[in-house]
DNA sequence: GTTCTTGCAAAATATTTGCAAGACG
DNA sequence: CGTCTTGCAAATATTTTGCAAGAAC
């Protein structure tokens, strides 16, 4: 049994061809992707079985899902949720159109109103990257 | 010349049939909309029509984007811009599907490692909402 | 043999553009 | 006239589902 296959057997997961090697592809990723990234790594799978595979690491929580406005769907690897389902917070480098995940940083925390219950934060910081300023 | 003539002016952009029309029934949502909110608010005023005009708001920064995770392009009214483009945080709620602007609320900034230039920061709390709970 | 997984095709959802007619100045 | 604006139709982009064949157990 590979490190894949026991990330995945020990987060509930089955693994099967499909989910190992997208697994694989993005175990390492500091950057988030896209449904059309992992089809492009892997072009000889098909996409709904990567959409279904995706959704399925999110639903146990493998990944974080990130909207940052660029209209496509983001996924980044969760490697911070333990405890609770807090995610880091991201860069969008408008040059180079990536979004980066800032894991060392915790994002900061503010005070609501009372009978709002806070499950989840995003934050992203929108601008130039340190690459390409 | 009425309010929203007077406004759209004022950001120089020339108040069109459509574009007062738009301005109207947004001005005072407290809320996020999308492209489809207005599409059903303005049902004779056609789609691309209402687009070209959010896309004109938003680059004449009356207008704000916000990406919430829905999948669906959210717009919400400027009332902070007048120095930076910084914006105030969104609660969206997971029961009735809505996003609210917390106007009252400072976004908090955190510290980013040199060379990062930063324009725009969004922070996006989801749980339920102080209506749904 | 029953359930789970996968690939293919197609549907559903959203955004964006091309173009021509009309409005504006 | 020349430019800007609008509506219609269509293209594009992306996500999501139905279904049947095959794999796994």
């Amino acid at each position: 049994m590979n490190n894949a296959e026991f990330h995945l057997t020990e987060h509930g997961i089955k693994p099967t061809a499909v989910r190992i090697l997208v697994w694989q592809k993005i175990a390492d990723q500091t950057e988030t992707f896209t449904l059309s990234d992992m089809q492009n790594q892997l072009p000889y799978m098909d996409k709904s079985s990567i959409f279904r595979t995706l959704r399925l690491f999110k639903e146990h929580h493998l990944l974080h899902e990130v909207a940052d406005g660029t209209g496509q769907q983001k996924y980044c690897v969760c490697r911070c949720c333990n405890d609770d389902h807090f995610n880091h917070p991201h860069f969008y480098c408008y040059k180079c159109k990536k979004t980066y995940c800032l894991e060392d940083i915790f994002v900061p925390e503010l005070k609501l109103p009372a009978n709002f219950q806070i499950n989840e934060i995003e934050y992203i910081i929108k601008g130039i990257c340190n690459n390409c300023s």
